[in-house]
DNA sequence: GCGCAATGTAACCTATTACGTTACAGGTGT
DNA sequence: ACACCTGTAACGTAATAGGTTACATTGCGC
């Protein structure tokens, strides 16, 4: 069980998707309408959740297209975090808590 | 005054950061650490707020980088608005409002 | 009017990503 | 052995983010 804080969203996904409802990679992948390998990457972390394939999750799975693109979001920003110190960025407001 | 239902992030930008701050699209750029090419085709909506961009903004004008993808989120869900009901999905779950 | 700064953007480059097809190797269950 | 599922490599396309350089337009100070 690895745990790393977040988990990208395709460990969702097949936790809450694809094993919840017993559905195999192909199945799922048929279902939401891409090959079985764009659902494959997801799944294992080499793709990402694109706005398409969050309207493809929410009609097939529920919940919003924003709750699936958010899931990307923290993701993205997690991977950034080493970099992100690293950015030299101007500060034009002084008042403001930062992430 | 072109209402589109939501604004590019961009036009945020440019109101709430370079307006309210009496800034130059020459000078912002170069707060933040880009090219004025890069900034301008963000605020022409040319193209999207980036997780690194994001970073950046949130750096130099406050708020959380969160905040402006999910700007940025808003408004891609908002272009595929046609190409959804296009996409072709099979319904998984059954008792649920979708977006 | 003349110069100058700011702006948008075109032309070109690179790297990355999403998506596709086809094909292969390894596992598992019957 | 055979059927099936899975991951993934190798190849393609299209889109996107970022860069540099250069150009035309606009607006402002003088």
């Amino acid at each position: 069980m690895t745990m790393h804080n977040p988990p990208h969203p395709g460990e969702i996904i097949r936790e809450l998707c694809l094993d919840a409802l017993n559905l195999s990679v192909t199945d799922a992948a048929a279902g939401i309408g891409v090959t079985r390998k764009t659902l494959s990457a997801i799944l294992n972390g080499h793709a990402g959740v694109s706005p398409e394939m969050a309207l493809r999750l929410s009609k097939a799975f529920g919940s919003t297209p924003d709750h699936w693109l958010r899931m990307q979001n923290a993701f993205d920003l997690w991977k950034l975090r080493s970099k992100a110190k690293t950015l030299r960025v101007k500060r034009y407001i002084t008042n403001e808590t930062h992430a």
